[in-house]
DNA sequence: CAATGGAAAACC
DNA sequence: GTTTTCCATTGC
């Protein structure tokens, strides 16, 4: 039997499969799809087995070699895994074994050195009848361990076998009354906080979720448009049930790690146990453990951030994406990419339904929607008496004139007032540390990293300055290194800063901060919601990672510190992407029947993406924004392909950069724009210097065959890396 | 003419 | 990606 395989190393010469057989006695094992231990060169790698070959041994020019080692007792990739694989390395430009690599937990990956085992536990029970056991103990009296050890099991079916010493255990083993049984156990364990909520739905929601049920055996991709605190997780339950009772598996993928736990904790609620978590703040072990409970048959449900799109259930019911307009659903590296493509090839190989849900849809999601292309469904109004909260623009030029610099007159009268009522507060800074820079009051030098283009930012609690692109860190400057000066400001206001400064304004407050720095720890972030939600703090301070999704029904005021510092990032996206943030986080004040508000703190107060917040406007600010994005060209009007080309030598990456630009000119069609070659707005990072090329186009069959022959010109240049990256979040 | 090192090729 | 091979340059 021959083989071909694909070796795990994922470099562009390499992407191709190998040939070898298959010795006597590893042929019932050998699948397609399985992992395999190759000999490869004078190395030994893991592969997977692509295709079982008919032709033999003599057809090769060269002498095959044997496989080693079949891995797996079932095949890793299955047949839709394999074709998925093959469709993201097709659109993503990357090779395929990366592909297969990025849909795997990691134990189940193609590697070396993988020691992420099945976690088990031993077990000890009878293995004779009763009288047999009676009489051993009646003959035996003076072993006292042994009969203690016996009589337990008399009483029990099963014992953990760790509870008894382990020679007892031996003896009795071998005079085979007793018997070890092993068993495999999960690792994950969800605190489920029990709910005794009954959910009943509202005439608009169960209308919608009619709808949906009504059409479960049909591809349809549906947009269910929802304000926040309509009730969309309501919808999902409710064609969740019917999926289940017909006997098949749904996905839903959550924006955040750390809305998880709430999203599992009400489906727990009705669904019982037979869900399973999949995301990144998983142990290695723990992932393996939720993905073999999906293997097994042993869950209707996975509930995950952007990897469980590729859970291998057999029969998919639906799949359901909520805040569908997240960016973190396109993966920001190699293989870049995005769930939602993902869920529409799985949601037609299972004719199911793909539901995407936001309260403020990306645009090109709402102009298909609009078109036809989707479904739209929409829930227009809140649940119950819950309003919409008031929202407040501040206009911080003239707070600056009164001096007020971080928290505005409003802003903290509105805190102080809500402190002294008890009800809890939301503030939102979109930027981790303490001080964004540091420079030299009389240079104007600013301490920036020595192998990426960025000013450092500076980390009171650690002492440090930091570059939040690199991880490089030094220590805190005191003096000038340019001039000698000794006068070092810190400007720029990040996290760290604001909670110094809370706590100086109101040292009573209980202040917690929830960004990157403050969760790195397993767990912390269900840690810090729930805390927060049990009433131990007052105020919660963070980064957009508090924006979305979350329930806090005693918060009844939100305070952007600075809306502009995502509206200043030069990019076409800029703009929705600060009206989501603050349409997301205004949602999370008066979720209850208590009345919220919100108070945005801007330089900008007159620009559309902050003032349409004022009135929840999506209607309008996507009016505004598409006109926008058709006089310049960008999507959802055209399509938009990134190609980076990165280089440690400037002027080489620089001149091949220019050539790229020019072969693209050249072979594209003409209504295609080619913009560039331009350094990248981050021009170096790591040391390595990054040039882009832009395309915009609508319709160009030329466009992936050109694509193709600029990759395989450069897959042998070590010094030249190009990337593409299709529909890019950034530019 | 051996030693060194960096690029290129092979890897089934 | 890692290892080996090849070839040109350098040093003695």
């Amino acid at each position: 039997m021959i083989v071909s395989v694909l070796t795990s190393i994922g470099v562009e010469a390499l992407n191709k499969t190998f040939s070898y057989v298959v010795p006597e006695h590893l042929k019932e094992k050998a699948k397609v799809g399985c992992r395999v231990l190759i000999p490869f060169g004078p190395q030994r790698l893991e592969g997977f087995i692509l295709k079982i070959d008919n032709k033999s041994v003599d057809e090769f020019e060269y002498k095959l070699k044997n496989i080693i080692d079949v891995v797996d007792d079932f095949p890793v990739l299955n047949n839709e895994l394999l074709n998925l694989g093959e469709y993201i390395s097709k659109t993503t430009f990357c090779t395929l074994i990366n592909a297969y690599q990025v849909m795997l937990p990691t134990a189940l990956k193609a590697k070396e050195k993988n020691n992420i085992s099945i976690k088990t536990k031993s077990y000890i029970s009878l293995n004779q009848k009763i009288n047999i056991i009676k009489e051993y103990i009646n003959n035996n009296q003076r072993s006292k361990r042994q009969i203690e050890l016996l009589e337990s099991l008399l009483k029990n079916d099963k014992l953990e076998k760790s509870l008894f010493d382990s020679a007892v255990v031996k003896t009795l083993v071998e005079k085979d009354l007793i018997k070890v049984i092993i068993e495999e156990v999960y690792r994950f364990k969800n605190n489920v906080i029990k709910e005794n909520k009954k959910i009943v739905l509202t005439e608009k929601q169960q209308e919608i979720a009619n709808e949906i049920i009504d059409n479960l055996n049909n591809d349809i991709t549906y947009l269910l448009y929802g304000v926040t605190g309509s009730g969309k997780t309501e919808v999902y339950i409710e064609v969740i049930k019917k999926v289940i009772e017909d006997n098949k598996q749904v996905i839903m993928l959550v924006p955040e790690i750390s809305l998880t736990p709430q999203m599992v904790n009400r489906f727990t609620n009705v669904f019982g146990d037979k869900i399973a978590v999949l995301h990144s703040g998983l142990s290695n072990g723990e992932k393996y453990d939720e993905y073999r409970k999906i293997l097994n048959d042993e869950v209707d449900i996975v509930i995950g951030a952007r990897s469980a799109i590729f859970a291998p259930f057999k029969k998919l019911g639906a799949i359901i994406i909520d805040e569908e307009h997240t960016s973190s659903y396109k993966q920001d590296n190699h293989p870049r990419y995005h769930a939602i493509d993902i869920a529409k090839v799985r949601s037609k190989t299972h004719s199911c339904p793909l539901i995407l849900g936001s309260a403020t849809p990306s645009l090109e999601s709402y102009a298909r929607a609009k078109k036809g292309v989707y479904k739209l469904l929409e829930l227009k109004t809140r649940v119950g008496k819950s309003k919409l909260p008031i929202v407040k623009i501040v206009d911080m030029k003239d707070e600056i004139k009164q001096g007020n610099s971080t928290f505005s007159k409003e802003l903290s009268k509105d805190i102080k007032d809500r402190l002294e009522k008890g009800e809890q507060i939301i503030l939102l800074l979109n930027r981790r540390g303490y001080s964004t820079f540091v420079t030299c009051k009389d240079c104007g030098f600013t301490h920036k990293c020595p192998n990426c283009d960025i000013s450092l930012t500076y980390h009171k609690t650690t002492n440090t300055m930091r570059c939040h692109y690199c991880g490089y860190g030094d220590k805190m400057l005191y003096t000038c290194p340019e001039c000698g000066g000794r006068e070092l400001k810190n400007l720029g206001t990040g996290t760290q800063k604001i909670e110094e400064e809370l706590n100086l304004l109101y040292p009573n407050a209980r202040i917690i901060r929830m960004d990157v720095d403050t969760t790195s720890k397993k767990g912390s972030h269900e840690k810090i919601i729930n805390d927060f939600k049990q009433e131990k703090y007052d105020i919660l301070l963070g980064t957009q990672m508090i924006a979305k999704g979350l329930d806090f029904p005693k918060v009844t005021l939100v305070g952007v510190i600075n809306a502009d510092t995502s509206l200043n990032i030069p990019d076409f996206r800029s703009g929705e992407r600060t009206f989501e943030l603050l349409s997301q986080v205004a949602g999370r004040a008066g979720r209850s029947d208590m009345e919220g508000k919100v108070v945005i703190q801007t330089y900008n107060p007159e620009h559309y993406s902050i003032n349409y917040t004022r009135s929840h406007d999506y209607e309008a600010f996507y009016q505004r924004e598409m006109f926008i994005r058709k006089q310049m060209s960008y999507p959802p009007y055209y399509y938009i392909t990134l190609v980076r080309i990165l280089s440690k030598d400037y002027v080489k990456g620089m001149e091949e950069s220019r050539k790229i630009s020019d072969y693209l000119k050249k072979h594209l069609n003409n209504d295609t724009i080619v913009l560039g070659p331009t350094t990248s707005i981050m021009y170096k990072i790591n040391n390595v210097y990054r040039y882009q090329c832009i395309i915009k186009y609508k319709k160009d069959d030329k466009l992936n065959d050109t694509l193709i022959k600029i990759i395989n010109h450069y897959k042998i240049n070590k010094n030249i890396n190009v990337e593409i990256d299709n529909n890019p979040n950034k530019l």
